[in-house]
DNA sequence: TACTATTTATAAGA
DNA sequence: GTCTTATAAATAGTA
């Protein structure tokens, strides 16, 4: 018979550890937890994930599906990010003291800026569906991210939109004939006749292979990491 | 008195989940699952730590804490040298462990926030799109006949219009530039040119929205961030 | 979404 | 680090 020889998990509240050697150990623990979380991620989903953890003792952890450097690279380049100059020589960063290349960080800059971009777009267009929602309930289609479209989905919308401007420009004939009253400049007309869009082509996800990738760094040693603990749940 | 309504949480056997919408859910919920993990891990033991999931629709969700380039370029120049150049214009640093300063966070959390929702209400009007783009059929509000329209209502119509158009030049300029960006990187010469109609290849891995969050239950120096500032405004 | 019944993660100890 | 235990949290399936 067994005698209640602990009190079980007790409530915490979520606040930096004073103890130094609990917070250790909690950090230890948790940082095993949330590496096997995200693991689970990963197989159940198929997603593509990257942790960094480091201790405040500047001890340095990593997971990586496909791989650490794979969703690094991939998230500091944006992939589709070129633009002149530096040449698409993203080689993958896997040892920590190895450093970016200037062209990593202008690369990585330069996302920054596109997202920070389209951020900014998204904002924008997030007011005009904020004011104009009441026409229609919010939803425009037109606006649905064409990044997630698939070929005869992009074709269909494509022929939506040219349909959907003929249809303007006939309104705003209308409307011109109608009532000519517009103190404004703009006209309603897409003066150029040519296709919105000939087609879309995109550059192709590389397929990934299964794999991940654990280690920790160490400012002196490198301590291995053993699969077991949280790989157990990787088994494909 | 309740009774069984569900049958409660299953066992699931950690493998790729067969159903797409379940995978969907599934990769939501244990996403948000996950980043609250890292942030509990952050601030419970002040480690450092960045997250990047790519979901398999290619979207990608960040987490970091200071940052998420904070601890990137950390791990990628492995040391603990400075900061991710663009963008931080603060300089309060008022936590130690914290070297961007909260400010800075602050406003990533700010910017996540706004994102999130921006996502949210996305899906949102995507579902009502999806639902009743077939109902609308031919009728739409640019439909109606202006014969009968009073002056007020006319012009309203028509700024409606022109902020109609807008988008959809905007619309047509974001096609242009993902058909343009795409054909880019290593060319060895076999570009889809030549057809007339190029077509659309399905998605590249390119955009992608910069998240970045910190936990919202913490109070102390690290991350300030007011519950449901911002959310506010954005229900629909 | 929101809700539960369960499974998991884990705080304290040993 | 490991193992135990009681309990807090996360979450799979459902309405």
């Amino acid at each position: 018979m067994k005698k209640k020889t602990t009190q079980g998990r007790k409530k915490i509240e979520i606040k930096k550890i004073d103890n130094l050697s609990n917070r250790q150990v909690t950090f230890s623990k948790r940082r095993v937890g949330l590496f096997k979380k995200a693991s689970e991620l990963c197989v159940l989903t198929g997603a593509e994930v990257a942790i960094i953890v480091q201790s405040l003792g500047k001890r340095v952890f990593a997971f990586g599906h496909p791989s650490i450097d794979a969703v690094i690279n991939r998230y500091t380049t944006g992939s589709a990010s070129s633009s002149s100059s530096s040449s698409s020589s993203s080689s993958s960063v896997a040892d920590p003291n190895t450093p970016l290349g200037a062209h990593e960080i202008q690369q990585h800059n330069r996302h920054y800026a596109k997202v920070s971009k389209e951020l900014e777009v998204e904002r924008k267009r997030k007011e005009l569906i904020e004011g104009s929602k009441l026409e229609n309930g919010g939803s425009f289609w037109w606006d649905d991210p064409i990044e997630h479209m698939g070929l005869e989905e992009l074709q269909q919308y494509k022929a939506s939109l040219e349909e959907l401007k003929k249809k303007l420009l006939m309104r705003a004939d209308d409307l011109m004939l109608l009532k000519n009253s517009s103190s404004s400049s703009t006209n309603l007309g897409f003066n150029n006749s040519g296709d919105i869009n000939p087609g879309v082509t995109a550059v192709g996800c590389d397929d990934m292979f299964f794999n991940q990738t654990t280690t920790e760094h160490c400012n002196n040693s490198i301590v291995p990491y053993g699969s077991d603990d949280f790989g157990n749940s990787l088994q494909v």
